[in-house]
DNA sequence: TGTACATCAGTGAACGCGCGTTCACTGATGTAC
DNA sequence: TGTACATCAGTGAACGCGCGTTCACTGATGTAC
């Protein structure tokens, strides 16, 4: 034997996760394995060791989100996915149209920071894309649950309303309109959910 | 004189509304100049006569779309600019929620296309990209004033729905998924243009 | 009306560059004895 | 405990390729006479 196995697996989370606040940075097509590599303190060449191809990190760099930099994400906002009510669609919202999510744009969900990416990208990545999708609106969908209502619908667009708040807000360069939609797409969501 | 300014006009914007459907189907990296020029029925080296560099392609592109193939498809959707009412913002966001424009990736709305890559590029690019969003929102703004209710909080939230609404819609991979995001997302915004 | 000419839209080969990926290697590590 | 060895994570040069862009050119066109 050589290093441990555990040893293997801190480098390919570390490359990861590099990768992961890079794609969010430049996108797919910005974003080189020799920049990955550099910023993770290694050489280009040891990638293969780890991924089959780009298309592979990109995959993995999207799933990670959720259990990773999108728990410790969770935990800031105050969102306790294991007690979902009135108060946690409430946190959720609150923490995914914050400022302070706008302007992470390392930290940030990639459903904002990548949507046209992964448009296009392979259907491992979409799954992944979808996973996130899933978790916020099952987490709306639990939280607001209250008999008579159709509340999936309801979770559905208020997860439009988060995500396309955000992906709106983040590409307008007028910075003052950017906050009116941010603050707008969050006024309505509030309003959704407490209807 | 060579050939008229009109026949230059017209290869011009011959080059940039293939490259706006190549940018659409592709993204701004997954296209070239080559494609876009032997798309058009032309070869790799002319491109330079129309434009200093791919950017401003990109530029030309999205800004294209407002007057050119987003008119074609304000009239089909029947939404009368100059007629600014209640029926005006239903057809609009009918239109923009639907099926037909969601299954149409060539001549889809760059905002719900392009996100992240106008996200990323220059600001010309992202000035076009705001134009398209003040074009919607101002439209629905004009159509639901009524007195006394704050109407642009309301128009920038719906425009966030349609945004938001289709971006998903047409990333998710599950395609019953992506309909009944499609949905609410446009039930909902039905629900606040009513309000 | 016919011809000679100047223009410049369009051509296509070429440039430098950086990409994703491969590969022969090296040297730090854990294990066997 | 100390040493020889096998492993394989990590290295870095190299590969083929296609990109955006440049450039010397060509030939269709409109104009002048």
């Amino acid at each position: 034997m050589s290093y441990t196995k555990e040893h293997k697996q801190k480098t390919r989370q570390l490359i990861v996760e590099t990768a992961r606040v890079l794609f969010n940075r430049h996108g797919f097509a910005g974003v080189t394995i020799n920049m990955v590599m550099a910023e993770a303190g290694l050489t280009r060449g040891g990638f293969y060791n780890h991924f089959k191809s780009k298309d592979e990190l990109f995959s993995e760099a999207v799933s990670s989100f959720l259990m990773g930099r999108g728990a410790i994400w969770r935990a800031e906002a105050g969102v306790d996915v294991s007690k979902p009510c009135r108060e946690t669609a409430r946190h959720m919202i609150e923490g995914y149209l914050s400022k302070e999510h706008l302007g992470d744009r390392d930290g940030q969900c990639p459903m904002i920071a990548l949507p046209s990416d992964v448009a296009r990208a392979n259907p491992q990545v979409q799954g992944a894309y979808q996973d996130l999708l899933l978790a916020m609106t099952s987490l709306f969908e639990q939280s607001l649950e209250s008999g008579d209502q159709p509340c999936r619908e309801k979770a559905l667009s208020v997860a439009a309303l988060c995500v396309g708040g955000m992906v709106l807000s983040r590409t307008l360069p007028d910075s003052s309109l950017a906050e009116e939609v941010r603050q707008a797409a969050y006024a309505q969501a509030r309003r959704v959910i407490n209807l």
